[in-house]
RNA sequence: GGUCGGGUGGCCGAGAGGCGAGGCUCAGGACUGCAAAUCCUGCUACACGGGUUCAAAUCCCGUCCCGACCUCCA
Protein backbone atom coordinates (compact mmCIF):
# COMPACT_ATOMS: atom_id res chain seq x y z
CA UNK A 1 0.00 0.00 0.00
CA UNK A 2 1.49 3.28 -1.10
CA UNK A 3 0.09 6.79 -0.16
CA UNK A 4 -3.06 8.33 -2.08
CA UNK A 5 -3.98 11.83 -2.13
CA UNK A 6 -6.88 13.88 -3.58
CA UNK A 7 -5.40 15.49 -7.06
CA UNK A 8 -7.52 18.45 -7.79
CA UNK A 9 -7.11 18.26 -11.16
CA UNK A 10 -8.53 14.94 -11.79
CA UNK A 11 -11.22 15.38 -8.99
CA UNK A 12 -10.17 11.92 -7.68
CA UNK A 13 -7.56 9.86 -4.77
CA UNK A 14 -4.73 8.90 -6.83
CA UNK A 15 -1.70 6.93 -5.50
CA UNK A 16 2.04 9.55 -5.99
CA UNK A 17 4.06 8.39 -8.20
CA UNK A 18 3.20 4.74 -8.63
CA UNK A 19 5.96 2.80 -9.35
CA UNK A 20 8.96 4.78 -8.37
CA UNK A 21 10.79 5.51 -5.52
CA UNK A 22 12.71 8.41 -5.82
CA UNK A 23 9.42 11.79 -5.41
CA UNK A 24 10.07 14.54 -7.09
CA UNK A 25 8.19 17.26 -4.64
CA UNK A 26 7.03 21.09 -4.61
CA UNK A 27 5.49 22.91 -2.17
CA UNK A 28 5.18 26.61 -3.14
CA UNK A 29 6.59 28.72 -0.04
CA UNK A 30 6.24 32.19 1.88
CA UNK A 31 6.74 35.39 0.50
CA UNK A 32 9.15 37.12 3.07
CA UNK A 33 7.59 39.95 3.62
CA UNK A 34 6.24 39.10 7.00
CA UNK A 35 5.95 36.57 9.11
CA UNK A 36 3.97 33.56 8.66
CA UNK A 37 0.63 33.00 10.25
CA UNK A 38 -0.78 29.82 11.74
CA UNK A 39 -2.73 29.23 8.40
CA UNK A 40 0.18 29.31 6.27
CA UNK A 41 2.06 27.19 8.44
CA UNK A 42 -0.76 24.42 8.30
CA UNK A 43 -0.30 24.34 4.61
CA UNK A 44 3.56 23.65 5.77
CA UNK A 45 2.75 21.27 7.69
CA UNK A 46 0.22 19.57 4.94
CA UNK A 47 3.57 19.42 3.14
CA UNK A 48 5.39 17.75 6.01
CA UNK A 49 2.95 15.24 6.34
CA UNK A 50 3.48 14.23 2.92
CA UNK A 51 7.20 13.95 3.21
CA UNK A 52 7.08 11.99 6.44
CA UNK A 53 4.64 9.95 5.03
CA UNK A 54 5.96 9.43 1.61
CA UNK A 55 9.24 8.13 3.49
CA UNK A 56 7.61 6.24 6.29
CA UNK A 57 6.61 3.64 2.67
CA UNK A 58 10.17 3.68 1.93
CA UNK A 59 10.24 6.46 -0.81
CA UNK A 60 13.41 8.53 -0.99
CA UNK A 61 12.02 12.24 -1.20
CA UNK A 62 13.49 15.52 -2.98
CA UNK A 63 11.32 18.44 -2.06
CA UNK A 64 12.23 21.67 -3.11
CA UNK A 65 10.14 25.26 -1.73
CA UNK A 66 10.52 28.64 -3.30
CA UNK A 67 11.16 31.47 -1.45
CA UNK A 68 9.39 34.90 -2.72
CA UNK A 69 11.58 37.52 -2.01
CA UNK A 70 10.44 39.65 -4.97
CA UNK A 71 8.11 40.10 -7.76
CA UNK A 72 5.19 39.02 -5.67
CA UNK A 73 2.38 42.53 -5.78
CA UNK A 74 0.76 43.63 -2.74
CA UNK A 75 -2.21 43.77 -5.23
CA UNK A 76 -3.14 44.86 -9.08
CA UNK A 77 -3.75 47.99 -8.11
CA UNK A 78 -0.76 49.75 -6.40
CA UNK A 79 1.51 47.25 -8.36
CA UNK A 80 3.84 47.57 -5.19
CA UNK A 81 5.83 44.50 -4.45
CA UNK A 82 4.86 43.13 -1.02
CA UNK A 83 8.77 42.83 -0.37
CA UNK A 84 9.33 46.42 -1.48
CA UNK A 85 6.20 48.02 0.79
CA UNK A 86 7.32 46.17 3.72
CA UNK A 87 11.16 47.54 3.48
CA UNK A 88 9.78 50.98 2.97
CA UNK A 89 7.58 50.46 6.24
CA UNK A 90 10.58 49.08 8.27
CA UNK A 91 12.81 51.76 6.80
CA UNK A 92 15.15 48.96 5.76
CA UNK A 93 16.90 47.33 2.67
CA UNK A 94 14.57 44.93 0.56
CA UNK A 95 16.74 42.27 0.83
CA UNK A 96 17.27 42.50 4.70
CA UNK A 97 14.11 42.65 4.63
CA UNK A 98 13.37 39.66 2.91
CA UNK A 99 16.36 37.54 5.04
CA UNK A 100 14.73 38.38 8.08
CA UNK A 101 11.58 36.83 7.15
CA UNK A 102 13.21 34.01 5.50
CA UNK A 103 15.04 33.13 8.85
CA UNK A 104 11.66 33.54 10.82
CA UNK A 105 9.92 31.27 8.51
CA UNK A 106 12.74 28.94 9.21
CA UNK A 107 12.60 29.32 12.85
CA UNK A 108 8.84 28.24 12.97
CA UNK A 109 9.45 25.43 10.37
CA UNK A 110 11.93 24.07 13.30
CA UNK A 111 9.17 24.51 16.35
CA UNK A 112 6.90 22.65 14.26
CA UNK A 113 9.33 19.61 13.99
CA UNK A 114 9.22 20.09 9.82
CA UNK A 115 11.56 18.70 7.86
CA UNK A 116 13.99 21.06 6.13
CA UNK A 117 13.09 20.51 1.95
CA UNK A 118 16.18 19.44 -0.10
CA UNK A 119 16.51 22.92 -1.24
CA UNK A 120 14.94 27.01 -0.51
CA UNK A 121 16.17 28.06 -3.94
CA UNK A 122 15.08 32.02 -3.83
CA UNK A 123 13.14 33.94 -6.51
CA UNK A 124 15.36 36.61 -6.51
CA UNK A 125 18.67 34.26 -7.01
CA UNK A 126 16.89 32.46 -9.78
CA UNK A 127 16.11 35.51 -12.70
CA UNK A 128 18.38 33.52 -14.87
CA UNK A 129 16.41 30.19 -14.66
CA UNK A 130 13.24 32.15 -15.09
CA UNK A 131 14.79 34.68 -17.90
CA UNK A 132 15.48 31.23 -20.28
CA UNK A 133 11.75 30.10 -19.49
CA UNK A 134 10.65 33.12 -20.48
CA UNK A 135 13.02 33.20 -23.58
CA UNK A 136 11.74 29.73 -24.77
CA UNK A 137 8.13 30.70 -24.05
CA UNK A 138 8.53 33.49 -26.49
CA UNK A 139 10.26 31.60 -29.00
CA UNK A 140 7.46 28.58 -28.56
CA UNK A 141 4.34 31.37 -29.32
CA UNK A 142 3.40 30.76 -25.74
CA UNK A 143 4.78 34.54 -24.72
CA UNK A 144 4.55 37.66 -26.09
CA UNK A 145 5.97 41.24 -25.68
CA UNK A 146 3.22 43.96 -25.11
CA UNK A 147 3.33 47.26 -26.00
CA UNK A 148 3.99 48.14 -22.37
CA UNK A 149 7.43 46.08 -22.75
CA UNK A 150 5.99 43.66 -19.89
CA UNK A 151 6.09 39.95 -21.35
CA UNK A 152 3.18 38.01 -20.84
CA UNK A 153 1.94 34.30 -21.02
CA UNK A 154 -0.81 33.98 -23.98
CA UNK A 155 -3.74 32.49 -22.15
CA UNK A 156 -5.34 31.51 -25.53
CA UNK A 157 -2.07 29.79 -26.58
CA UNK A 158 -2.57 27.39 -24.01
CA UNK A 159 -5.61 24.80 -24.62
CA UNK A 160 -5.81 23.71 -21.54
CA UNK A 161 -5.99 26.06 -19.34
CA UNK A 162 -8.48 25.97 -16.19
CA UNK A 163 -7.83 22.74 -15.99
CA UNK A 164 -6.93 22.75 -12.16
CA UNK A 165 -9.22 25.11 -11.22
CA UNK A 166 -12.52 24.30 -13.87
CA UNK A 167 -12.29 28.32 -14.56
CA UNK A 168 -12.71 28.92 -18.30
CA UNK A 169 -11.49 31.82 -19.99
CA UNK A 170 -14.51 32.82 -21.90
CA UNK A 171 -16.29 33.37 -18.04
CA UNK A 172 -13.00 35.00 -16.78
CA UNK A 173 -14.69 38.30 -16.45
CA UNK A 174 -12.16 41.74 -16.54
CA UNK A 175 -12.66 43.85 -13.77
CA UNK A 176 -14.88 41.61 -11.89
CA UNK A 177 -13.75 42.34 -8.19
CA UNK A 178 -11.86 45.81 -9.19
CA UNK A 179 -10.71 47.78 -12.39
CA UNK A 180 -7.58 47.06 -13.35
CA UNK A 181 -5.39 50.17 -13.43
CA UNK A 182 -2.09 48.16 -15.18
CA UNK A 183 -0.97 45.95 -17.16
CA UNK A 184 -2.41 47.94 -20.14
CA UNK A 185 -0.12 46.04 -22.65
CA UNK A 186 -1.89 42.85 -22.71
CA UNK A 187 -3.35 41.24 -25.83
CA UNK A 188 -6.11 39.71 -23.82
CA UNK A 189 -7.31 40.57 -19.86
CA UNK A 190 -6.95 36.97 -19.11
CA UNK A 191 -3.02 37.06 -20.00
CA UNK A 192 -0.29 37.82 -16.97
CA UNK A 193 2.68 38.82 -16.64
CA UNK A 194 6.03 36.89 -17.07
CA UNK A 195 8.66 39.69 -17.03
CA UNK A 196 7.73 42.97 -15.64
CA UNK A 197 9.32 46.25 -16.97
CA UNK A 198 10.94 48.34 -14.21
CA UNK A 199 9.56 51.78 -15.31
CA UNK A 200 9.83 53.85 -11.83
CA UNK A 201 11.90 50.96 -10.15
CA UNK A 202 14.85 51.54 -9.13
CA UNK A 203 14.98 48.48 -6.42
CA UNK A 204 15.14 44.87 -6.79
CA UNK A 205 15.06 45.00 -10.45
CA UNK A 206 17.78 42.32 -13.58
CA UNK A 207 18.65 43.33 -16.60
CA UNK A 208 17.18 41.42 -19.33
CA UNK A 209 16.26 40.63 -23.19
CA UNK A 210 13.41 42.66 -22.37
CA UNK A 211 15.21 45.49 -20.93
CA UNK A 212 15.13 45.67 -17.23
CA UNK A 213 13.04 45.04 -14.99
CA UNK A 214 11.89 42.08 -12.73
CA UNK A 215 9.78 38.92 -12.71
CA UNK A 216 5.90 37.95 -12.41
CA UNK A 217 5.12 36.09 -9.53
CA UNK A 218 3.79 32.73 -11.10
CA UNK A 219 7.26 31.93 -12.91
CA UNK A 220 9.20 31.19 -10.56
CA UNK A 221 7.60 28.10 -9.66
CA UNK A 222 7.92 26.79 -12.75
CA UNK A 223 11.50 27.60 -13.52
CA UNK A 224 12.27 26.48 -10.07
CA UNK A 225 10.33 23.10 -10.28
CA UNK A 226 11.76 22.15 -13.56
CA UNK A 227 14.87 22.91 -13.15
CA UNK A 228 15.37 21.44 -9.70
CA UNK A 229 12.98 18.37 -10.42
CA UNK A 230 13.64 17.56 -13.83
CA UNK A 231 11.09 18.83 -15.90
CA UNK A 232 8.61 16.45 -13.91
CA UNK A 233 6.65 16.67 -10.14
CA UNK A 234 5.43 13.89 -8.74
CA UNK A 235 3.22 15.79 -5.80
CA UNK A 236 2.43 19.33 -5.85
CA UNK A 237 1.89 21.11 -2.82
CA UNK A 238 0.23 24.23 -2.12
CA UNK A 239 -2.69 26.20 -0.02
CA UNK A 240 -6.27 25.91 -1.51
CA UNK A 241 -5.97 30.00 -2.80
CA UNK A 242 -3.18 29.27 -5.00
CA UNK A 243 -5.08 27.02 -6.78
CA UNK A 244 -6.50 29.81 -8.67
CA UNK A 245 -4.90 31.78 -10.49
CA UNK A 246 -1.12 31.20 -9.32
CA UNK A 247 -1.18 26.75 -10.21
CA UNK A 248 -2.77 27.47 -13.33
CA UNK A 249 -0.70 29.93 -14.27
CA UNK A 250 2.26 27.76 -13.45
CA UNK A 251 0.26 24.76 -14.69
CA UNK A 252 0.37 26.81 -18.29
CA UNK A 253 3.90 27.76 -17.98
CA UNK A 254 5.39 24.50 -17.22
CA UNK A 255 3.52 22.25 -19.47
CA UNK A 256 4.22 25.26 -22.04
CA UNK A 257 7.93 24.69 -21.94
CA UNK A 258 8.40 21.09 -21.24
CA UNK A 259 5.56 20.17 -23.96
CA UNK A 260 4.00 17.55 -21.43
CA UNK A 261 1.73 17.38 -17.93
CA UNK A 262 4.89 18.58 -15.61
CA UNK A 263 3.09 17.38 -12.36
CA UNK A 264 0.90 14.70 -11.52
CA UNK A 265 -0.74 15.15 -8.59
CA UNK A 266 -1.83 18.46 -7.32
CA UNK A 267 -2.76 18.69 -3.36
CA UNK A 268 -4.48 21.50 -1.76
CA UNK A 269 -4.47 21.97 1.72
CA UNK A 270 -7.97 24.24 3.28
CA UNK A 271 -7.68 26.61 4.57
CA UNK A 272 -7.18 27.36 8.55
CA UNK A 273 -10.42 29.77 10.23
CA UNK A 274 -9.79 31.38 13.34
CA UNK A 275 -12.83 31.88 15.17
CA UNK A 276 -14.96 31.54 12.19
CA UNK A 277 -12.87 33.35 10.48
CA UNK A 278 -10.11 33.13 7.84
CA UNK A 279 -7.03 34.57 8.90
CA UNK A 280 -6.34 37.97 7.41
CA UNK A 281 -5.30 41.49 8.62
CA UNK A 282 -8.89 43.00 8.19
CA UNK A 283 -10.49 40.82 10.22
CA UNK A 284 -7.70 41.05 13.07
CA UNK A 285 -7.59 37.28 13.89
CA UNK A 286 -4.39 36.80 12.35
CA UNK A 287 -2.52 34.69 14.95
CA UNK A 288 1.50 34.14 14.72
CA UNK A 289 3.27 30.51 16.23
CA UNK A 290 4.70 33.07 18.72
CA UNK A 291 1.17 34.58 19.98
CA UNK A 292 0.75 30.57 20.99
CA UNK A 293 4.49 30.37 22.59
CA UNK A 294 3.60 33.73 24.42
CA UNK A 295 0.80 32.09 25.87
CA UNK A 296 3.33 29.40 27.31
CA UNK A 297 2.32 26.18 24.52
CA UNK A 298 4.01 23.91 23.35
CA UNK A 299 4.54 25.18 19.50
CA UNK A 300 3.74 21.00 18.62
CA UNK A 301 0.23 21.74 20.62
CA UNK A 302 -0.61 23.55 16.77
CA UNK A 303 0.78 20.81 15.52
CA UNK A 304 -1.64 18.29 16.77
CA UNK A 305 -4.81 19.98 16.42
CA UNK A 306 -4.33 20.81 12.77
CA UNK A 307 -3.25 16.84 12.83
CA UNK A 308 -7.16 16.16 14.12
CA UNK A 309 -8.09 17.91 11.65
CA UNK A 310 -8.08 16.54 7.47
CA UNK A 311 -6.38 18.56 5.47
CA UNK A 312 -9.40 19.19 2.88
CA UNK A 313 -11.97 20.76 5.28
CA UNK A 314 -11.44 23.98 6.74
CA UNK A 315 -10.73 24.02 9.88
CA UNK A 316 -11.76 26.54 12.67
CA UNK A 317 -9.53 27.29 15.51
CA UNK A 318 -9.90 28.30 18.61
CA UNK A 319 -7.84 29.21 21.78
CA UNK A 320 -10.11 26.41 23.26
CA UNK A 321 -8.90 23.59 20.54
CA UNK A 322 -5.35 24.61 21.31
CA UNK A 323 -5.37 24.36 24.68
CA UNK A 324 -7.40 21.47 24.35
CA UNK A 325 -4.16 19.57 22.29
CA UNK A 326 -1.88 21.02 24.57
CA UNK A 327 -3.64 19.17 27.49
CA UNK A 328 -3.50 16.09 24.86
CA UNK A 329 0.47 16.30 23.78
CA UNK A 330 1.32 16.86 27.97
CA UNK A 331 -0.56 13.99 28.95
CA UNK A 332 1.30 12.02 25.99
CA UNK A 333 4.84 13.78 26.53
CA UNK A 334 3.98 11.80 30.51
CA UNK A 335 3.11 8.37 29.22
CA UNK A 336 5.96 8.01 26.87
CA UNK A 337 8.04 8.55 30.19
CA UNK A 338 5.73 6.10 31.76
CA UNK A 339 5.96 3.50 29.33
CA UNK A 340 9.64 3.05 29.35
CA UNK A 341 12.65 4.60 27.48
CA UNK A 342 13.32 2.43 24.54
CA UNK A 343 14.01 3.32 21.26
CA UNK A 344 11.96 -0.09 19.35
CA UNK A 345 9.56 1.17 16.43
CA UNK A 346 6.53 -0.92 15.93
CA UNK A 347 4.49 -0.44 13.05
CA UNK A 348 0.79 -0.18 13.31
CA UNK A 349 -1.35 -1.47 10.24
CA UNK A 350 -4.04 0.93 11.22
CA UNK A 351 -2.35 3.66 11.50
CA UNK A 352 -0.15 2.92 8.16
CA UNK A 353 -3.36 2.71 6.55
CA UNK A 354 -4.86 5.50 7.46
CA UNK A 355 -2.00 7.47 6.67
CA UNK A 356 -1.98 6.02 3.33
CA UNK A 357 -5.84 6.76 2.44
CA UNK A 358 -4.92 10.52 1.73
CA UNK A 359 -3.63 11.24 5.11
CA UNK A 360 -6.23 10.54 7.26
CA UNK A 361 -4.46 11.85 10.23
CA UNK A 362 -7.47 12.21 12.62
CA UNK A 363 -8.47 8.62 11.92
CA UNK A 364 -4.03 7.65 13.20
CA UNK A 365 -4.86 10.06 16.05
CA UNK A 366 -7.93 8.32 17.36
CA UNK A 367 -6.37 5.01 16.74
CA UNK A 368 -3.20 6.44 18.71
CA UNK A 369 -5.95 7.38 21.80
CA UNK A 370 -7.35 4.12 21.22
CA UNK A 371 -3.78 2.26 22.00
CA UNK A 372 -3.32 4.77 25.34
CA UNK A 373 -6.52 3.55 26.67
CA UNK A 374 -5.87 -0.41 25.83
CA UNK A 375 -5.42 -2.18 28.86
CA UNK A 376 -4.36 -5.34 27.25
CA UNK A 377 -1.51 -3.98 25.83
CA UNK A 378 1.42 -3.96 26.90
CA UNK A 379 3.27 -0.44 27.95
CA UNK A 380 6.65 -1.38 25.50
CA UNK A 381 4.04 -2.20 23.30
CA UNK A 382 2.09 1.39 23.42
CA UNK A 383 5.21 3.22 23.27
CA UNK A 384 6.79 1.54 20.31
CA UNK A 385 3.42 2.19 18.17
CA UNK A 386 3.27 6.04 19.38
CA UNK A 387 7.13 5.76 18.07
CA UNK A 388 6.03 4.63 15.14
CA UNK A 389 3.04 7.21 14.46
CA UNK A 390 5.39 10.00 15.84
CA UNK A 391 7.74 9.30 12.87
CA UNK A 392 5.18 11.07 10.62
CA UNK A 393 2.65 13.04 13.23
CA UNK A 394 6.08 14.70 14.74
CA UNK A 395 5.13 15.49 17.88
CA UNK A 396 8.33 15.21 20.07
CA UNK A 397 7.12 11.94 21.39
CA UNK A 398 10.73 10.62 21.20
CA UNK A 399 12.35 13.32 22.82
CA UNK A 400 12.12 13.38 27.34
CA UNK A 401 10.73 16.51 28.81
CA UNK A 402 13.59 18.30 30.02
CA UNK A 403 14.08 18.28 33.38
CA UNK A 404 17.37 20.05 33.78
CA UNK A 405 15.63 22.99 32.20
CA UNK A 406 14.16 23.97 35.82
CA UNK A 407 15.92 26.90 37.10
CA UNK A 408 17.96 27.11 39.93
CA UNK A 409 15.97 29.18 42.36
CA UNK A 410 13.11 27.05 41.72
CA UNK A 411 14.42 23.71 42.94
CA UNK A 412 16.31 25.15 46.07
CA UNK A 413 12.56 26.11 46.71
CA UNK A 414 11.12 22.70 45.55
CA UNK A 415 13.90 20.56 47.57
CA UNK A 416 12.26 22.88 50.62
CA UNK A 417 9.33 21.76 49.42
CA UNK A 418 10.00 18.46 49.61
CA UNK A 419 11.67 18.95 53.80
CA UNK A 420 8.13 20.51 54.52
CA UNK A 421 6.36 17.60 53.50
CA UNK A 422 8.57 14.83 55.24
CA UNK A 423 7.47 17.21 58.26
CA UNK A 424 3.98 17.58 57.35
CA UNK A 425 4.08 21.54 57.78
CA UNK A 426 0.99 21.75 55.18
CA UNK A 427 1.72 25.38 55.70
CA UNK A 428 4.58 25.94 54.86
CA UNK A 429 4.55 23.36 51.78
CA UNK A 430 1.35 25.37 50.54
CA UNK A 431 3.35 28.46 50.43
CA UNK A 432 6.36 27.07 48.54
CA UNK A 433 3.77 25.69 45.72
CA UNK A 434 1.89 29.29 45.87
CA UNK A 435 5.30 30.83 45.40
CA UNK A 436 6.21 28.21 42.67
CA UNK A 437 3.58 28.81 40.88
CA UNK A 438 4.40 32.75 40.87
CA UNK A 439 7.41 31.54 38.52
CA UNK A 440 5.42 29.60 36.69
CA UNK A 441 6.26 25.97 37.94
CA UNK A 442 3.33 23.84 38.88
CA UNK A 443 3.92 21.56 41.47
CA UNK A 444 1.55 18.53 42.46
CA UNK A 445 2.26 15.54 44.44
CA UNK A 446 2.18 11.68 43.60
CA UNK A 447 2.91 8.72 45.43
CA UNK A 448 6.16 8.97 44.07
CA UNK A 449 6.55 12.62 45.34
CA UNK A 450 6.79 15.95 43.94
CA UNK A 451 6.41 16.52 40.36
CA UNK A 452 6.61 19.63 38.40
CA UNK A 453 5.68 20.93 35.03
CA UNK A 454 5.71 24.85 33.32
CA UNK A 455 2.88 26.22 33.61
C1' G B 1 -23.94 36.84 -10.17
C1' G B 2 -20.78 32.07 -11.11
C1' U B 3 -18.19 27.84 -8.82
C1' C B 4 -16.86 24.76 -4.72
C1' G B 5 -17.07 23.00 0.52
C1' G B 6 -19.86 22.95 4.92
C1' G B 7 -23.95 23.21 9.05
C1' U B 8 -23.10 17.04 14.24
C1' G B 9 -24.17 17.71 22.00
C1' G B 10 -21.65 23.74 26.20
C1' C B 11 -17.00 23.93 22.63
C1' C B 12 -13.75 21.51 18.70
C1' G B 13 -14.64 17.81 15.66
C1' A B 14 -14.54 12.16 13.11
C1' G B 15 -18.11 9.26 10.60
C1' A B 16 -21.14 9.09 5.29
C1' G B 17 -27.63 4.05 4.82
C1' G B 18 -28.50 -0.20 10.29
C1' C B 19 -23.63 -1.20 15.74
C1' G B 20 -23.80 5.88 20.98
C1' A B 21 -16.00 8.11 17.26
C1' G B 22 -12.93 10.85 20.10
C1' G B 23 -11.13 15.09 22.62
C1' C B 24 -11.97 19.53 25.63
C1' U B 25 -15.31 21.83 29.10
C1' C B 26 -18.88 20.94 32.93
C1' A B 27 -21.27 18.00 37.15
C1' G B 28 -20.81 13.90 40.75
C1' G B 29 -17.54 10.20 42.96
C1' A B 30 -12.65 7.65 44.21
C1' C B 31 -7.69 9.02 45.61
C1' U B 32 -5.17 13.27 48.31
C1' G B 33 -3.54 16.91 54.55
C1' C B 34 -5.31 20.35 50.61
C1' A B 35 -4.63 21.09 45.48
C1' A B 36 -3.11 19.17 40.73
C1' A B 37 -2.83 14.88 37.95
C1' U B 38 -5.11 10.18 37.40
C1' C B 39 -9.23 6.79 37.45
C1' C B 40 -14.69 5.92 37.60
C1' U B 41 -19.72 7.83 36.56
C1' G B 42 -22.96 11.32 34.15
C1' C B 43 -24.27 14.95 29.92
C1' U B 44 -27.56 10.16 23.81
C1' A B 45 -26.11 15.27 19.12
C1' C B 46 -26.35 15.44 13.69
C1' A B 47 -29.70 23.35 10.49
C1' C B 48 -35.06 23.25 8.79
C1' G B 49 -39.17 21.10 5.63
C1' G B 50 -40.44 17.22 2.46
C1' G B 51 -39.14 12.49 -0.05
C1' U B 52 -36.72 7.44 -0.99
C1' U B 53 -35.98 3.00 2.22
C1' C B 54 -37.69 -2.33 6.45
C1' A B 55 -33.95 1.36 8.26
C1' A B 56 -31.41 8.32 6.96
C1' A B 57 -26.76 12.39 10.59
C1' U B 58 -25.48 9.64 6.04
C1' C B 59 -29.15 9.19 -0.32
C1' C B 60 -32.74 12.72 -3.21
C1' C B 61 -35.50 17.57 -3.61
C1' G B 62 -36.39 22.35 -1.53
C1' U B 63 -35.32 26.26 2.16
C1' C B 64 -32.28 28.90 5.55
C1' C B 65 -27.44 29.86 7.38
C1' C B 66 -21.85 29.78 7.28
C1' G B 67 -17.08 29.68 4.82
C1' A B 68 -13.92 29.71 0.50
C1' C B 69 -12.56 30.77 -4.65
C1' C B 70 -13.89 33.83 -9.05
C1' U B 71 -6.65 37.62 -11.59
C1' C B 72 -3.47 40.01 -3.44
C1' C B 73 -3.71 35.45 -0.36
C1' A B 74 -1.44 29.28 2.62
Amino acid sequence: MRLSMYDTASRQIQEIAPGKDAIAMYCCGPTVYRDAHVGNLRTFILSDLIQRTLKLQGSTVKLIQNITDVGHMADDVTVEDKVLQQAKKENIDPFDIARKYEAKFHHDLALLNIEPAAAYPRASETINLMQKMISTLIEKSFAYVGSDSNVYFSVKSFASYGAISGNRIDSLQPGHRYEYTDEGGKLFHADWALWKSAGERTEMIWDSPWGPGFPGWHIECSAMSMDLLGNHVDVHVGGIDLRFPHHENERAQSNATTQSESVALWVHGEHLLFEGRKMSKSAGNVILLSDITARGIDPLALRLVVQENRYRSQMDLTWDSIESASITLKRWHRKMELWGSSLIVKKDEEIFASLMNDLDTPRAIQRLRTIERDVAMSDEMKRAVFLYANQVLALGLEVAKQLSLLPENCAVLLAQREIARSNKDWARSDALRDELAELGILVSDTSQGQEWDFL
